[in-house]
DNA sequence: TCAAAAGTGTTCGAATTACACCCATGG
DNA sequence: CCATGGGTGTAATTCGAACACTTTTGA
């Protein structure tokens, strides 16, 4: 075969930042790596790309390998490319962020890996430029979930009012009006409203909602401002 | 050196779409291949990531080498990975979008390369998947330039207000009155009106602006509405 | 009966849009 | 003197922010 001569070739990893919201706070998903270097120290959970596979796929890939889930969102965050990120050897590395109900993960938890939840504001110390991934990732979130709707992936299929304002402040670290926050979020007509409440978190109990499949997926580009002030908060 | 074994390693490159405004319309700076495969079909300028440089760094030489220009406004768009997108070896093509003050260029010309601006709505058929590429960087300059004022790095360092509002037309092929557009525009005191007008493009002469720059540095990530409905004009 | 959280409407100010006329100049 | 493009102001509307009380229920 022939070839480019005098090139070097290197390693692509990917490394998924795996997003997941527990109805309080925002958390990550970390493993203890299983190998060395750095055997044992927390870290994004990643995998080496395969020579018939593209970076989605690969990620796809590696995130079903972690959590079992299919159909997960995932997105290209970016290249990591300094010269010594990983210590052994030259690897690119390939950021993705990944929104995940964490109830389907607690369910269908994989016993290979040491996974485990961290809150996002208590993260420990991340091998090479992890940490770098985690604080771009969590940019990306605040930035892409000022804009567009992409929020609901982090949540079940019934979720009530409350709860998605709850993610909002969260993220945002901010409070919400929610008289005005309920009147947007229902006007884009996104959410459809279930007869059952959950009884669960308040004594008067709160209406379940559903997204609205079709609209929401035509509207996945679109632009839809929940928060008051973005620009405020994209420091 | 230890290493990590069973994986295949591969070739990372960067391929620049460069982003240059005439004045009347955006253009793409495009070369002719020099070696093959595809010899002297058209290609964005692009090169194989060094042992010692990460990306950016890369990213910015390969400009240079092109333009001769530097501090050019650069951003990491994305990597490009399907396994048989060059079809003489699997490599991985990290994609990158630069905006440059398309008559700088004219005066630093490199002479190494064939190369030629095209208009954006004429662009030839471009090797691999680069058409793929300066489809993303489209769609990515289009999007953010609805948010933050980088419009501003196409042109040069005098410009009237008639030629921005141009520019953004061409960009979202669409009519802003220009009224409003020059009220929003100076709302921002990012603009600083020069004593002498431009005499070549009008009889009247429309007067130079000139960037504030600590200003406009600390306003880059602000941002900056300056087309109506931009949601409407993102599809 | 009380505490806790859910649900709902109105008012005000700011921002955005639509729109039309006069001005300066070169030919 | 006229054609061309530059420059400017106002009114109407829409959108977003602020804000308080009633309801339901479990303890």
């Amino acid at each position: 075969m022939v070839r480019y001569g005098g090139q070097t070739r290197i390693l692509v990893a990917i490394d998924c930042i795996i997003f997941g919201f527990d109805g309080n706070e925002l958390k990550l998903l970390l493993i203890q790596r299983g190998f060395e270097p750095e055997k044992l120290k927390w870290s994004l959970m990643g995998g080496f790309i395969q020579p018939n596979e593209n970076l989605d796929y690969a990620a796809n890939t590696i995130l079903n390998k972690l959590t079992g889930l299919e159909g997960v969102y995932l997105e290209q965050l970016q290249a990591f490319s300094e010269p010594n990120r990983d210590p052994l050897e030259r690897t690119i590395g390939v950021a993705y962020f990944a929104l995940i109900d964490i109830h389907k993960y607690e369910i269908q938890i994989s016993h290979e890996y040491q996974a485990e939840w961290f809150s996002l504001n208590n993260i420990p110390e991340l091998i090479f430029d992890h940490s770098l991934m985690v604080a771009l990732a969590k940019k990306q979130l605040r930035y892409k979930a000022a804009l567009h709707p992409i929020l609901f992936e982090l949540l079940p299929g019934k979720f009530t009012l409350p709860q998605l304002q709850n993610l909002y402040e969260g993220i945002y670290e901010t409070e919400i009006d929610k008289r005005n926050f309920s009147r947007k979020v229902l006007s884009t007509k996104l959410l459809i409203k279930q007869p059952e409440k959950d009884m669960v978190n308040s004594k008067k109990g709160a209406y379940y909602y559903k997204l609205d499949m079709p609209k929401y997926i035509e509207n996945f580009q679109a632009f839809l401002y929940f928060i008051p002030n973005p620009q405020a908060l994209l420091g």
